[in-house]
RNA sequence: CGGGGUGUAGCGCAGCCUGGUAGCGUACACGUCUGGGGGGCGUGGGGUCGCGGGUUCAAAUCCCGCCACCCCGACCA
C-alpha cells in the first residue's frame, strides 16, 4: 500500500527520505555517495568523509516538515542516532555550530563574561529547592538511580543493574543548571565585593521530550547557559536585557535571521523566573520559533539556596540572578529561514566553506593549468580571510560537484575551465540567487570579499521582508482565525489574563509568542473577551 | 501516552498475499571510453531477511510474542 504522499512515489513509508528509490526498476534511482570534503581553516586541512545522498529533495510546498527532515539528513548536518530522541550531529553540521559558538563566545567575553563548567548531575534535593523550577522540569528528567552494572548470573553475557549499587540520593541529568550553579554560588558569595558573578557554560542538557525533531527538539541538546549574580534588581534586569540584545545581534548579524525582542507572558515564563525575555523568529512555513531566552530570576534561586551577601551598609541581602541560553535549536532556525528546494543556503558568516572553486578539464595539461589557477585565486582569497576550498578531486565530475555544493549551501562557486583560462575569466555562481556570471579574474578577490557582505545582507533582508509581511494586525476573533490560516505573527489585543491566553491556545493552537519590547501603547479590546487592553501582543503557531 | 507506519547488502527498496536457489538500484573495487550541471559500457565483492518461539520435508514469506525506530497529536528550548 502506498502511503508516501510524494507524487508517484510507491514507498509505503510516509517518511521515506528517498522517494526515487521507490520507483522500482525505473530511472532516477537513489544515489548515495561518499565524498571527501576538504575545508581549509587556518592552513590546516581537515579531511572528513561524508555520507551524502544526492537525490532530489522533497519540495517545501509539498511537505515542509519532510523537506526540513530530508535536508538535515542529506546535507550531512545530523542524523538520528541509535538512542531514541537523540541525534548525531555530523561534521558538516557541527562545523556550523562551532562557528556559531566561536562568535557567541566572543560576544559573551566582550560583555564581561567568563566560561566555567559545572557537573552534568544535579542531586534531586537541589532541583526541588526552587519550587516553580522543580515543577517545570520534573516531567522531563533523566534520573540516575544506580552506579554499577554486573554480569547477569541468570543470563550469561548480559549485564544487569547491580541492586546493591543503588544511590542514596538520585542524581538528575541536568535539564538546565540553575540548581547546581546556585548551590555552588552560595560558597562564592559573601560580600558585595564578590558581585557580580558573570559566568557562562557550554554544555549539553537533557530534557526527556515525548516527541523530538532533529535540532528543533532533541532529548539531549547542546547549548550555552549564562548564570549571573548581582547585588541589585536593577543590575540583574540590565544584564537580562543586555544578553537579550547580544542574542538579537547574533541572530540578525551572524545568522541573518530577523528576530523580535519581547517578553513572555507569565504562562510562557521559564520555570523559576520573574520575567522571561525572548527573541522570536519566523520560519518560512509561517510558524514561529523561539530562538533564545534571557531570564530575570529575581531572588528566587538566592532564597532557595540561601545565597546572601553583605552590603556596604553591612546588611544581609539576597542576591539577584539571571540566566540566558541559546541552543542547537538555532541550527533548525538557520535551515528553516534561508534554505530552499535545492538544499541548504548558508549565510557567509557561518558557512564552513564560503567559496568553492571547481576546475574543469579534460587532459592532464588542462587539469594542471586550471588547478594552478584555482590555487592562485584561493591563495588571494585566503589572504582576505575568506574560507575557500579548491575541489581538485578527480573522482567526481564538475556537474556532480556543482549540485553537491549547492546542496550544502556554499555561498559562492567559481568554475574555471580552459575557456576561462584563455580569457582570464571565471564563472561565478551565487547560491542565494542562483545566478551565474562570467567575470574577469582581475579584481576577483576584492569583488568576492564584497560579495560575501552583500550575500549576508541580502539573506537578512529577504528574511526580514518575509517576516515583516507576515505580521498581521487583527481586531476580532474571526479575523484572528482567518489570519492564522495564513501563518505568521498576528498582532492583536489581549485582556492580559492567563485564562484568555489558554482558551485561545486550546481553540486555535496559537500562543502568545511575546509582548514586543518596543510595543506602542494602544487602547483596544481583547479579541476574545472584548475586555479593555492597553497594547497588542504577538500570537503565532510555534515550533 | 493515543493514532499511523517501517525493520531484507553501506544507503534506498522489491520479494511476503499464493512457503521451495535472496533480488533490483545505487554505493564500493577493477578495466575502459569520458569530462563546461549529478556520465556510458563491462566485470567483481558484499546478506544473522529486527529478535524469540511455533507450524512445515522446507519459512524473508504462515501463526504467536517481543524489541527498535520513524511520522502525526498531547508536553516543551
Amino acid at each position: 500500500m502506498t502511503t508516501c504522499q510524494k507524487d508517484q512515489c510507491k514507498s509505503n513509508q510516509p517518511n521515506s527520505v528517498f522517494h526515487a528509490a521507490s520507483f522500482t526498476n525505473l530511472i532516477n534511482p537513489t544515489k548515495i555517495l561518499i565524498v571527501t570534503f576538504v575545508s581549509s581553516l587556518n592552513s590546516v586541512k581537515f579531511y572528513t568523509k561524508y555520507l551524502i545522498s544526492v537525490e532530489k529533495l522533497t519540495s517545501r510546498s509539498e511537505n515542509y516538515s519532510q523537506w526540513y527532515n530530508d535536508l538535515v539528513l542529506k546535507a550531512g548536518m545530523a542524523e538520528h542516532s541509535a538512542v531514541k530522541g537523540c541525534m548525531v550531529i555530523k561534521p558538516y553540521g557541527y562545523s556550523i555550530w562551532e562557528r556559531m559558538q566561536q562568535t557567541l563566545d566572543k560576544m559573551f567575553k566582550d560583555t564581561g563574561h567568563e566560561n566555567a563548567y559545572f557537573p552534568l548531575f544535579v542531586p534531586k534535593s537541589f532541583l526541588e529547592k526552587e519550587e516553580g523550577h522543580a515543577e517545570g522540569f520534573a516531567k522531563e528528567c533523566a534520573v540516575v538511580t544506580h552506579h554499577r552494572l554486573m554480569v547477569d548470573p541468570d543470563n550469561p553475557g548480559k549485564l544487569m543493574v547491580d541492586p546493591k549499587s543503588k544511590l542514596e540520593e538520585e542524581l538528575i541529568v541536568r535539564p538546565t543548571s540553575e540548581a547546581i550553579i546556585w548551590n555552588t554560588y552560595k560558597g562564592w558569595i559573601q560580600s558585595y565585593r564578590d558581585l557580580p558573578i558573570l559566568i557562562n557554560q557550554w554544555a549539553n542538557v537533557v530534557r526527556w521530550e515525548m516527541r523530538t525533531r532533529l535540532f528543533l527538539r532533541t532529548a539531549e541538546f547542546l547549548w550555552q547557559e549564562g548564570h549571573t549574580a548581582h547585588a541589585t534588581s536593577a543590575e540583574a534586569i540590565e544584564e537580562t536585557e543586555k544578553m537579550l540584545g547580544v542574542y538579537a545581534d547574533f541572530a540578525e548579524n551572524t545568522m541573518a535571521i530577523p528576530v523580535i525582542k519581547g517578553i513572555k507572558t507569565p504562562n510562557e515564563r521559564f520555570a523559576g523566573a520573574l520575567e522571561t525575555y525572548c527573541i522570536e523568529a519566523l520560519m518560512q512555513d509561517g510558524k514561529a520559533l523561539q530562538a533564545g531566552t534571557s531570564h530575570f530570576l529575581g531572588q528566587n534561586f538566592a532564597k532557595a539556596f540561601e545565597v546572601k551577601y553583605i552590603t556596604k551598609e553591612n546588611k544581609q541581602e539576597f542576591v539577584w540572578a539571571t540566566s540566558w541560553g541559546v541552543s542547537t535549536r538555532l541550527m533548525g532556525a538557520l535551515i528553516m529561514t534561508h534554505s530552499d528546494d535545492q538544499g541548504l543556503v548558508l549565510p557567509p558568516r557561518l558557512a564552513p566553506v564560503q567559496v568553492v572553486i571547481v576546475p574543469i578539464y579534460k587532459t592532464d595539461e588542462e587539469f594542471k593549468a586550471t588547478v594552478t589557477k584555482a590555487n592562485e585565486i584561493a591563495t588571494e582569497l585566503k589572504a582576505l580571510g575568506i574560507r575557500v576550498k579548491v575541489d581538485d578531486d578527480d573522482k567526481y565530475k564538475p556537474g556532480w560537484k556543482f549540485a553537491e555544493y549547492e546542496f550544502k549551501g556554499v555561498p559562492v562557486r567559481l568554475a574555471i575551465g580552459p575557456r576561462d583560462l584563455a580569457n582570464n575569466n571565471v564563472e561565478l555562481a551565487r547560491r542565494d540567487t542562483k545566478t551565474k556570471e562570467v567575470i574577469s579574474v582581475n579584481g576577483l578577490s576584492a569583488h568576492i570579499q564584497q560579495l560575501m557582505e552583500e550575500i549576508q545582507t541580502s539573506l537578512f533582508n529577504k528574511a526580514k521582508a518575509f517576516r515583516d509581511s507576515s505580521i498581521r494586525e487583527v481586531n476580532s476573533y474571526e479575523e484572528f482565525k482567518t489570519a492564522l490560516e495564513k501563518g505568521g505573527f498576528i498582532s492583536a489585543h489581549w485582556d492580559g489574563t492567563a485564562e484568555t491566553e489558554e482558551k485561545i491556545k486550546v481553540e486555535t493552537k496559537a500562543t502568545i509568542r511575546c509582548i514586543p519590547l518596543d510595543n506602542p501603547k494602544e487602547n483596544g479590546a481583547c479579541i476574545l473577551t472584548g475586555k479593555p487592553s492597553t497594547q497588542r501582543v504577538l500570537f503565532a503557531i510555534a515550533y
